[in-house]
DNA sequence: TTTTTTGTTCATTTTATATTGAACAAAATA
DNA sequence: TATTTTGTTCAATATAAAATGAACAAAAAA
C-alpha cells in the first residue's frame, strides 16, 4: 500500500527535521512569490547531507515528474542547485548551492530587473508627453516625473547593495 | 452609449500621459506582487493634480465598486494614500502620498516581515530536533542551521537599510 | 420620515498561476 | 537490435488570488 500523505500531514518519507526545514523555505517562497514546489525541492536538498536524484525528491515530496523536472531546471538556472556526479549511479544527482553570495544577486536581477525593464523607456515617453500638456497640470506632472526618475535611480542603486549585504553571510 | 475600453486599449476617460503612468505602476506592482487594481488606483492618484473621489477612480479605470473600496482601504492602511476634505463636496476625496520615506518601510514590514513571522520560532524548533539526530547527519544539519541563522540575521539587518535608501529620494 | 447618496462587505465569478500526467525523446542496458 | 531507465515538454486540470456586483449600512438631503 502506497503512502500519499502531504508535507503538512505526517509524511513518513520525511524526517521531522526535514519537514520543518521545508516549511521554512515554503514560508520564504510565499514572501518572495515563488511556487511552493520549488521551495520544497530546494528545502529538501538544502538539508540533505548527500545529493539526491529527481526520483527521490518527487517521491518523498509527493510531486509529479513535471514539477520535479521543471523545478530543478528553474533552480539550476538560478544557480541555487547544481548537479553532482555520483559514482556508480546513472541518474543525475542534485545538491543545494548554499552560498547566498551570487544567488541573491541573480534572484534580484531575474525577479526585479526583468519587471523593471522598459521602465526607463516608458519614463522617457512620459517626459515627452508633458510637452502636450499646459498650465497647472503640466507643472504638476513635471514634478511627478522628476520624482519617478529619482525613485528609479534609488531603486537601481539599491539592488547591488542588497545583493552584497545578503551575500556577506 | 457607454464606453467600456480597458486601460490597455484607448480609454477616452484617461489622457495618454495618465495611461502611461498607470502602466508604469502596474509594472511595479507585478514586480512587487501587488494586485493590478491597486496599482491603477495609486497610479491615477499619483498623476492627478487634484484629489479624486472613489467614483471618479472606478469610472475612469473601469473598476467595480468593490475593488475601488478595497483598494483604497488597502492603500490608506499602507499610508500610500490619504483622504482630503474638499470644500462643498460630500464625497471623501483621495490623494497619493508621494513620500517614499515611511512608505517603503511600511511596505517592507507588511509584505516581508509578516511572512517571516514565526521563522524564528521554527528555527529554534529545528535546532531542538538536531538533538535527535546522530552521526554524519547531525553534523551536517548543525552547519545548515547555523547558516539559516546567519541568513535570517542578515535579512533582518538589511530591511531597515533598504527602507532608508529608498526613502532618501 | 422617506429618499437619495455614498460607501462597505462578502459570496460568487473570473483570471492568473502552479501542478499534473500522458506522450515523447534520449541514453543506457540487455 | 529491442527494452528499460531517466528525464523533458506541454496541453489539460487544479489551485490560489483578484475582481465583481448585489445586498447591506450609514449618513445627508428632501
Amino acid at each position: 500500500m502506497e503512502d500519499t500523505d502531504k508535507i503538512n500531514g505526517a509524511n513518513p518519507r520525511l524526517e521531522p527535521v526535514e519537514v520543518e526545514v521545508i516549511h521554512l523555505f515554503v514560508q520564504f517562497s510565499r514572501a518572495l512569490g515563488q511556487p511552493r514546489s520549488v521551495a520544497e525541492i530546494y528545502g529538501l536538498l538544502f538539508i540533505s547531507h548527500k545529493p539526491l536524484p529527481m526520483d527521490d525528491l518527487i517521491e518523498r515530496l509527493n510531486l509529479s515528474k513535471g514539477s520535479g523536472s521543471q523545478g530543478l531546471k528553474y533552480l539550476q538556472d538560478l544557480g541555487a542547485v547544481r548537479t553532482v556526479y555520483v559514482a556508480g549511479e546513472r541518474r543525475t544527482h542534485y545538491e543545494a548551492v548554499a552560498e547566498l553570495r551570487n544567488l541573491a544577486g541573480r534572484f534580484l536581477r531575474q525577479q526585479i530587473l526583468t519587471h523593471f525593464e522598459g521602465s526607463k523607456t516608458r519614463l522617457e515617453r512620459i517626459a515627452d508627453q508633458v510637452k502636450n500638456l499646459s498650465g497647472e497640470q503640466r507643472k504638476f506632472v513635471t514634478t511627478r516625473v522628476k520624482l519617478l526618475r529619482s525613485w528609479e535611480k534609488n531603486g537601481r542603486r539599491m539592488l547591488p547593495f542588497v545583493a552584497k549585504m545578503l551575500g556577506s553571510g
